[in-house]
Order: C-alpha cells, then sequence, then structure tokens
DNA sequence: ACTAAGATTCTGTATTGACAGAAAATTCTG
DNA sequence: CAGAATTTTCTGTCAATACAGAATCTTAGT
C-alpha cells in the first residue's frame, strides 16, 4: 500500500474523532472525511460503504445528518437511481453557524438565570452577567465576521 | 414546593442538557448550574450531593473535569477537610478559549487534507481551502474579541 | 402499472460511557 | 504519629448509542 494511502486513512480518522468530541457519530466524521478528499468530489453510498467498509444502513443515516447540517449536499447523479454525495461550498459557514445558534440557547439560558436572582445581592449575578455579555458581544460580532468570509469566498 | 423550586430544577436541566450536546457529561452540566445560581456561591461536595441526588464519586469525577475547564474552582473552605466549589470569574471566557483550541485543532487537520490535494486540479482544494481561510480569520479574530471582553470586565 | 435496483427506516446486538458503591488515599485533629 | 473524617480512584452495572442486517419504501424504466 502507498503512503498516501495511509495518509488519507489518517485525515479521514483524525475529522471523525473531531466530530465525536463535538457529540456527533463517528461515521458521519467519517463520510465528511471521505467527502473532503475524495476525487472525484461525487462519491455514490456504495463508493462509500465500500471506502468506509460499513453498511449503506449506517452510511444513509449519517449522510442525513450531515446534509441536514448543511455540511453535505446530494449532487446530481450520473447514473439513474443513484444517490451522490459532496461536500457544500460554504458548508463550513454553515457549521459555524450552527455554532452560533448553540451559542445563542445558552444565552437565554444564562438570561433565565439572571431573572432567578434578580431581587438578590447583585455581586450573584456577576458569574451570570459575565456569561450574558460575552454571548451578546459575540452574538453581535461573529455573524459580521462569518458575513465577511462568505463574501470575500464569492468574489 | 414553589414555584422558584421547579424554575431552578428546569434551568439546572437546560444547562446540563446544554452541555451533554457538546459532549460533556451531564452530570457536570448540573453542577455547572448549581454554582451559577447558588447563594451563597461556595457549594461543599455534600451540598451538591444533596440538591442533585447524586453520589459524592460522581460529583468528584465532574468537578474535577469542570475544574479542568476553568468553568469552576475549588474555593476556600469555612471548614476544614472539606471541599467546596465555585464557579470561577472569567470561566466563560476560558470556556470560549477552549472553545477556540478544538477550532485550531480542526484548521490543523484541514491543512494536512490541502496538503493531499496539493497536486491534483485546484478547484478539488476549494473544499479544504474555505475551511483553512475560515479558521485563520476566525483565529485572528475571535481573541481580539476575547481580551476586549477580559479588560471591559476587569474594570 | 409492474418490476427491479437502490435508498431508507426499523429492529436487534454489541460496545461505550455514566454513575453508584466499595476500596484506597488524603487531610486534618488530638 | 495515630485515627477519624472526607475526597478520590477503582470496579461493576445499567442504560444509551452506533452500527449491521432485514424489511419497507422509492424511483425509474418497460
Amino acid at each position: 500500500m502507498p503512503e498516501r494511502y495511509y495518509e488519507e486513512k489518517h485525515f479521514i480518522e483524525d475529522i471523525s474523532l473531531y466530530f465525536e468530541q463535538m457529540g456527533i457519530p463517528r461515521m458521519a466524521g467519517r463520510i465528511l472525511g471521505v467527502l473532503l478528499i475524495a476525487n472525484p468530489p461525487e462519491q455514490s453510498i456504495d463508493d462509500l460503504c465500500e471506502q468506509l467498509q460499513a453498511s449503506k444502513s449506517a452510511i444513509s443515516t449519517s449522510a442525513r445528518l450531515l446534509s441536514e447540517m448543511g455540511l453535505i449536499e446530494r449532487a446530481p447523479s450520473p447514473l439513474p437511481r443513484r444517490v451522490y454525495f459532496r461536500f457544500q461550498p460554504g458548508g463550513w459557514i454553515k457549521f459555524m453557524r450552527m455554532y452560533l445558534r448553540m451559542m445563542a440557547s445558552l444565552h437565554g439560558i444564562a438570561e433565565r438565570g439572571l431573572e432567578l436572582l434578580k431581587d438578590e445581592d447583585p455581586t450573584l449575578s456577576e458569574r451570570l452577567q459575565e456569561a450574558h455579555d460575552m454571548f451578546s458581544l459575540i452574538e453581535d460580532e461573529l455573524p459580521m465576521l462569518l458575513k465577511r468570509i462568505e463574501e470575500k469566498r464569492q468574489i
């Protein structure tokens, strides 16, 4: 086996481990890994099964998850009745936006905490105020940053 | 039971669910939840056991994890031989910095992917270049943002 | 419409991980 | 420095989850 083969495997496995850390199934990470370096970028379910030595059901389920996350998309199929996937341009930005939404939810929870402490000594609120301030700023600034990246890409 | 009791429980559970989504054990999220709204902010292991109806081992393990993450800290103990925890001021910023580090690791993986594609058609590299550009920008800008937040807090 | 190829969903199983309880280690008092 | 109180680590168990394989549903070609 050529060196390159192992490097690809390693890349795919590292992506999958990263996504596992985020609570996303390993298989989804592996699929993404393949679709990030595959040539051609479009890969059928069977291609993915073979490359990852996994069942169709596992591929199908995890690919759907990645689609919902906006990281991959179905590609126009060269063959009839066959589903092809590829990385979705702009997928990484969508991924970051998902993160932003998650942060926003934590922001909301923090505000509920502040509400709970509103009648107590204000110094008790500091730990939640800190969260509130931080998330507010990030929610103000990060979308702008992402927009800038997006525009840069589209030129 | 007063209304407030349920609101606190709900708050704690929502924090724990959020952290679970991030791949952090539920119990750690619950401990953080308690320490965000507790009065006084310092709570002993036994306090936490009682409030969360959990074993000492579970509290001990998860509290250590939160300490390593920089979200909570051991507090000077009013009683000898007894460990008290509290939310660590600046903890949320540490939390965000942890995120940054995780992103940086993905950044590194993406660059390895680019390396793998360096001899192929440049259009194939776009999906990884996108990641590279995005993470670079975020890694440039977010630390500045966090620093600003930090300085604001310390005034 | 029927049929065949393929994708998706459902069900069972094996693995993983969270937690309780027990054992070991640590810390403080007399 | 002995001993008691408290925390931490270790071990076993239970529940949750990822995946394989089977069953069902979809799609397209005749």
